[in-house]
DNA sequence: TTGAAAGCGCTACCAT
DNA sequence: ATGGTAGCGCTTTCAA
């Protein structure tokens, strides 16, 4: 591994020099930039990231903490780390995974030692412990996902109480006055922060609408088909001629087939939505409509917070809330025997 | 963020006593050990990770190279990373992850800045593009996987080969002339290292013993239920008695539904073996038996040995192959209609 | 048992 | 447009 004072002997000029013409940070002169460009390539020179740290004020690296819990639903987990990696690197950052006990006990560590500058909070719980570090801390910290107490935090998500808004009101609209929610795990709704907001949401709104709800968990794994079969049928048997969808993958299809299994079809004699789900809804045996939740709009946008922390307009903390969009597929109808779309006065 | 220096000052001693109290590499007497201590308790000073870089000769961080490829079966992945990080961590280090096109470039980048102290593969393919990069670069690098062109790499994993054949010599002990494999997605076995080795070991086994043997993959995706059940149907319709399985946690369970569908039994009507399964078997409708891959295993060895590569004792270029571990829960038994068992002979 | 000081390889300020 | 150089905060000789 050449130095920046090999480089420089190469190219003829001072390490000051070939600095600046590697960051650009000052002006220099083409011929003398060229020289230091090929002196780079053939001693295949690289700055060391050690130094950089110490002399720069930046590391260029940010902690990603994620408990990987038992429960974490791994899919859509990937889906963020990828999301957050390549954000990242877009911008010139690497991350630093901290896991398991870590992902409490590194956060302290990093902060202290300096080695990163941000951290980036992944899988945040309801009553997430990482909240109190992250106000310890010097470092700047960004939520992916709103903790109960987030006051004077800085934290991105998907709004999905809009999100879950706004799919009551599309079966509203579409004039269901029964409909039911598919929820996510049991342990879902205690460990992770949106599930209650989704359902929440829904039973608000729904209840601002004079609409029947109900709803019911996919049972404790996700991969639980029966469980999700289960729940969908008793909220069909208690009326729903609609379901909102905000469970797994493998829910989804067990509620679709659920569905097949009683002759019923979509749209015509149920209508579906999802809520929230980042995977590929497409590949369903029926493509459903859906609000998706889009790991790349949050972690992108994560990503650039910490950078701006990093600045000197250092940003407000608060919520920030990514607006829902709306894909629709043609699963919402009218529900049956009621009367042509348009009318829904009494 | 206090430094040095001002523990020094704060415990009236000089900075190289700071560095040698915290470290350990030189006696220091125990009065001034105390008063350093708490000097550094006092600051809350913990030694800056760039100057340590820069100064010492490590970096405390390897690199965790993973592709995170869409097909990547997610929840297997998360525990080799999570065993990763957890056998870094108790021996002082972090991972840097390197996902996505980064774990190409990344790889060149983090050994030419000098950012990690050796780096970590994972999710290898048989014909991966990491396995030129590795020879080009001076930094220790260490397979969790095996390539199928692996001259003068280190590499680390379950013995897979040893794995498939036990599980064919136990069905064959067993009495069983006819078993299927249910193997992995169709596309495990171009982009993953270790579904061929399995493949190729039970096939090869099985026909050492005299065995017929069939095998079929479970579709496309990993959740694909309607796949598993049919290769399983298809296995058991051309006269196998015993099922060896290599595929996906919901696989599993699909093909035990599909035994019970057909109102056959394990072990009386037929015999169950899982080979390479990372989760846990014992939460199946029936706990199968089971020849498990055990991340923790490789990631420890794997940590083991890139720590050895840093040491003046470089370990040998080649293969490690972990020894399996058979679990026996009573889903073997003797074929229906055989004699009792202890009699094979003719 | 301890201290002084020479780097590690950069960045960025101060000169010219 | 370029060069010289003072740190950044630590580790590790060399001396005492």
């Amino acid at each position: 591994m050449a130095n920046i004072n090999e480089v420089a002997e190469a190219a003829g000029v001072s390490i000051s020099t070939v600095s600046y013409a590697l960051s650009g940070k000052r002006p220099v002169a083409p011929d003398t930039r060229r020289r230091i460009e090929e002196a780079v390539r053939e001693l295949g020179y690289s700055p060391n990231a050690g130094a950089r740290m110490l002399a720069g004020s930046r590391t260029q690296i940010f902690a990603l903490t994620e408990p990987l819990r038992k429960d974490t639903h791994a899919p859509t987990h990937m889906s963020f780390v990828l999301a957050t990696a390549v954000a990242a690197r877009r911008n010139d950052y690497d991350i630093l995974l901290l896991t398991d006990e870590q992902a409490q006990a590194g956060m302290s560590r990093v902060a202290a030692n300096g080695l990163v500058d941000a951290i980036l909070v992944l899988d945040v719980a309801p009553d997430d412990a990482r909240v109190a570090l992250a106000r310890q801390i010097a470092t700047p910290t960004v939520f992916i996902g709103i903790p109960d107490d987030n006051e004077g935090l800085v934290c991105v998500d998907l709004d999905f109480e809009a999100a879950a808004a706004r799919a009551v009101d599309l079966l509203a609209d579409a004039g269901h006055r029964s409909i039911g929610l598919v929820g996510q795990t049991d342990t879902a709704y205690v460990k992770s922060n949106f599930p209650p907001r989704v359902r929440a949401s829904v039973l608000a709104r729904a209840a601002e609408r004079g609409l029947e709800v109900a709803y019911g968990t996919t049972g404790k794994k996700h991969a639980d088909r029966a469980a999700a079969r289960r729940t969908a049928g008793q909220l069909l048997d208690g009326g729903a001629t609609a379901l909102v969808l905000h469970c797994a993958d493998e829910a989804h299809a067990a509620v679709l087939a659920e569905l097949d299994a009683r002759g019923l079809r979509v749209p015509e004699d149920v209508s579906v939505i999802s809520v929230g789900a980042s995977f590929d809804l497409s590949a369903l045996s029926v493509p459903v409509d859906s609000i998706p939740l889009v790991p790349e709009e949050s972690c992108d946008l994560a990503v650039d917070l910490a950078l701006e922390m990093l600045g000197p307009s250092r940003p407000e903390p608060g919520l920030r809330l990514i607006p829902p969009t709306y894909e629709s597929r043609g699963t919402i109808a009218a529900p049956p025997g009621s009367r042509p779309s348009g009318a829904a006065a009494d």
